[in-house]
DNA sequence: GTTTTGTCTGAAAGAAACCTGAGAGTTAGT
DNA sequence: ACTAACTCTCAGGTTTCTTTCAGACAAAAC
């Protein structure tokens, strides 16, 4: 099985790069590319199976490019990044077919859950599954729906984001400071208390319904949730 | 196989040669540079497989030397390394990707340790496992857990990091002063009679499940875990 | 057998890490 | 415009960990 090809499109160097180190680490096979033209250049060339498009580029906007990339016979789906405030105009119309948009700040994590949904729908093979069975928790993406044990539980959509993320990583140690980078948006600064703040409330919400500690605290560490016991 | 390459970016000489020496005896191939400058040049140069870098150097800082290393086009995971009140505002968005981050002052044993954390995650494949099996104790370094003949202990930070250093070097006596060097922080001042203290607290947690008697003083000389009897 | 030396371990102070409730500020929905 | 839900911060309370120390204990030396 090849990697799939994520190809990046964004002028800011720092959000090109963190998108480049995530991704790549995630599995994917990057490439980059900073304007339009340079972008329409390496669709050609390189094939990708998912862009990654700014809309707001310096010389041109997502609706230009797009076009370009679907004229060129391109019809590998594409993921928008904008700005909030450039929001709902700018995008209604772009995101057909498999297509969707992510507003910036965006989290990690969420890029990475974007873009296997997008692969999903469009049924590239190489994608992974919507539902994540881990044990009690059962985590359905295409619904957002969590059960514990079977019984649905109602999340906040940052609890949803990091119960995911800890389920994701099943059976490993993260740090708080690994689950703020991941789960959180890139630009956020507070401190790492927020993530004490919210494995509180989640443990609140899924611990009562299960019969063990689903979310175990490795002091010193960071937190941990276990498959089994 | 060849050796893992290593670049350690210090300013302060006496860490930097604190690493070198200490990784170098843990079969890592080592590099230095004392700022970002070179650093630069050295990673261009050489290619190193992982990269130690104080986020605080006197020319620029981690964020800058990171970007100018990714826009070259490394994709080395880097371990930051960082002073203790430097942790909260300068770490957020570092540990993306491959990457951590390690407060000074640190052990030497969980520098090793971090590395190889690393390596393992990015997949270079001279990685030592995640499960070191040593006879009755099995410690899993991704849950960061310890089991003896099958059943879990609870291990406290300390006791952990000083239980995988006996164990990674089973079979072998080590001295007091070898334990305090590699377990705990360089810069711990008080005497011997802490490792005294954390082996009873070991042995306290470990001996009632096994059938004999794991760590074992050779009076005069140190402790010795043996694997088999 | 007694002394000396080295090791073990319990107690306790203090520090660190973590948990959680309350509240301010914000956003989203009706 | 009002209400509800959510995010984030903070501080008090709690638990756990670290470190030191002194006395008990054990082994070697004499």
């Amino acid at each position: 099985m090849t990697k799939t090809r994520v190809l990046i499109v964004d002028d800011e160097p720092n959000i090109r790069d963190l998108l480049a180190t995530s991704l790549r680490f995630a599995g994917f096979d990057i490439q980059t590319a900073a304007n339009g033209t340079s972008a329409v250049a390496a669709v050609t060339a390189s094939e990708p199976d998912i862009i990654l498009l700014d809309v707001m580029l310096p010389d041109m906007n997502g609706f230009s490019v797009t076009k370009k990339l679907r004229s060129a016979g391109i019809q590998a789906p594409i993921l928008f990044l904008t700005a909030r405030d450039e929001v709902e105009d700018k995008i209604t119309g772009l995101t057909v077919g498999g297509d969707d948009y992510l507003t910036k700040p965006f989290s990690l994590d969420e890029v990475v859950a974007r873009i296997q949904a997008i692969l999903r729908r469009t049924k590239s093979s190489d994608a992974e599954p919507a539902v994540i069975d881990a044990g009690p928790v059962v985590i359905n993406q295409d619904a957002h729906e969590v059960s514990v044990e079977g019984t649905l539980v109602d999340l906040s959509p940052t609890e949803y984001k990091l119960l995911r993320f800890l389920v994701m990583n099943a059976d490993r140690v993260l740090t708080k400071a690994q689950i703020l980078d991941h789960v959180w948006e890139y630009d956020f600064n507070g401190d790492m208390g927020i993530v004490e703040s919210y494995v509180s409330y989640l443990r609140k919400k899924i611990d009562p319904i299960s019969s063990r500690s689903l979310i175990q605290t490795k002091r010193g560490v960071g937190y941990i949730y276990k498959k089994n016991d």
